[in-house]
DNA sequence: GTAATAGTGTCTATTAGACATTATCCC
DNA sequence: GGGATAATGTCTAATAGACACTATTAC
């Protein structure tokens, strides 16, 4: 049975009497590029962490909202003015994260078509697209906590990728199912069965997931059947994904 | 195409250029009581929002984390050291959300069994255990933005309901079937079929998700059958809730 | 023709939903 | 016995998994 030992603090609290920090806001930023999963750092050049690769992000300012200044730091990196999704993911503060001073970050997940902006807004060769296999198996130094932060957003995009309708928005307005299933396929680092997959975007005819355009991609280079190409269709929106993920045992 | 108007802002920074925030932490704190849902609220007696409720919380400190810091708040309102659940699931950042000063909030959710500390815990008035329904229905005042926090909780606690194994949290170490799906009607608000309950919970019998205690509990004052009480599995670690919310078309 | 990619059809095992039935207590 | 709560059994519809098959391109 405990004791009331302090006044509960933030309902009667002396607003110059609580400690101070900097609050800063990290963005992942997400693509596909030739059907692999790339995640977007820059490198650092000053001290702490020089040479180490970090999430792009900088900090809040009093007048904006986190989700803004997510949205700006986006944008900033990108050029992308409204991300398909951008869904904060988590906050981290433990002690020391930067050596210099006490800074809570909250983080957000970015998912971006690969448009060619992102190599544009980069301009600098600081900037590049990591596949994500290699920051996941620890062959890229990640400067701060941000190794940990970046395992937390594959995390929440594998999980978000079965609740909600993110799958289109790796990909432009116009995709090919074979693209589509390599969303799935890379994010969940699993293979899915083709007519089953296919199968499910289909399954209810009330439903519109994928709609035909009528147009046909180029067959690729070593030849085979041309892909048709398609849109996505509002039912995302509303139902969330088609596909669900192998419940393993 | 953008232009880069400022140097890349957390990679070398001057430490002393930055704005500066408080950070607290906010802990939606849920239990069962006689199978339905209810949330921890503290009155307000100070202004701003005098006579509202709000959620128990307070500063972090630099020398502890996020998560011990809701720890922290969790013990000093219930008692409770070690919860069975204790998930961070958003922080609130917006300009003026806290009328005094610049304040980012950390909110958690915490599951607790229904002892009977937490009432002793806040043994002053002003804090009590609210119907989460009243709650959901607008009927109590909440301070702040802890309307929007109470409303992400309630939604997070209920997809981590399907995904982890979170049920057997909000009861005792033994718990009758009837309870255990009681749970799960209260947080989706929707009522389950009781055969079907069962047989999900026993249908895989490699894993143990109830077990038998052999005891029962007495029977209710107006009569029937007594209920067998059992304990939850080690299932539930591994492979997370055995049952799943229906998919609504 | 062969290699390569795209796309369809169909069978079966598993799971989810509905609902009828039996069991054990209090009065 | 009657009312109340607990627990079990069974049928059916929907879904998931496996896999054989056809279609259209480049060479």
């Amino acid at each position: 049975m405990p004791s009331r030992t302090k006044p509960r603090a933030p309902q009667g609290y002396d607003a110059s009497r609580y400690p101070s920090f900097a609050v800063t806001v990290d963005v992942v930023i997400l693509t596909m590029i030739d059907g692999s999963l790339h995640v977007l750092l820059v490198q650092r050049h000053a001290e702490p962490y020089a040479g180490a690769w970090a999430l792009p992000g900088g900090f809040k300012q009093p007048d904006e909202t986190l989700d803004s200044a997510a949205a700006r730091e986006l944008a900033e990196e990108t050029g992308v003015r409204s991300a398909g999704h951008l869904a904060q993911f988590g906050a981290y503060g433990d002690p020391g994260r930067d050596p210099r001073t006490n800074v809570v970050t909250v983080a957000y997940l970015a998912v971006v078509p690969d448009v060619g902006a992102i190599a544009a807004g980069s301009d600098a060769a600081d900037a590049r697209l990591w596949p994500v296999d290699d920051v996941r198996t620890g062959d890229v130094e990640l400067a701060f906590d941000h190794d940990r932060i970046v395992a937390d957003a594959f995390d929440r995009v594998a999980r978000d990728l079965e609740l909600s309708g993110l799958a289109p928005t790796f990909l432009a307005e116009m995709f090919t199912l074979t693209e589509l299933q390599q969303v799935y396929e890379a994010v969940w680092d699993e293979t899915l069965d083709t007519p089953n997959f296919r199968r499910s975007l289909t399954a209810d005819p009330t439903q519109v997931f994928v709609e035909p355009t009528g147009e046909r991609a180029a067959s690729s280079p070593k030849g085979g059947r041309p892909p048709e190409l398609f849109r996505a269709g509002p039912a995302w929106h509303t139902h969330g994904s088609p596909v669900r993920r192998t419940r393993r045992r």
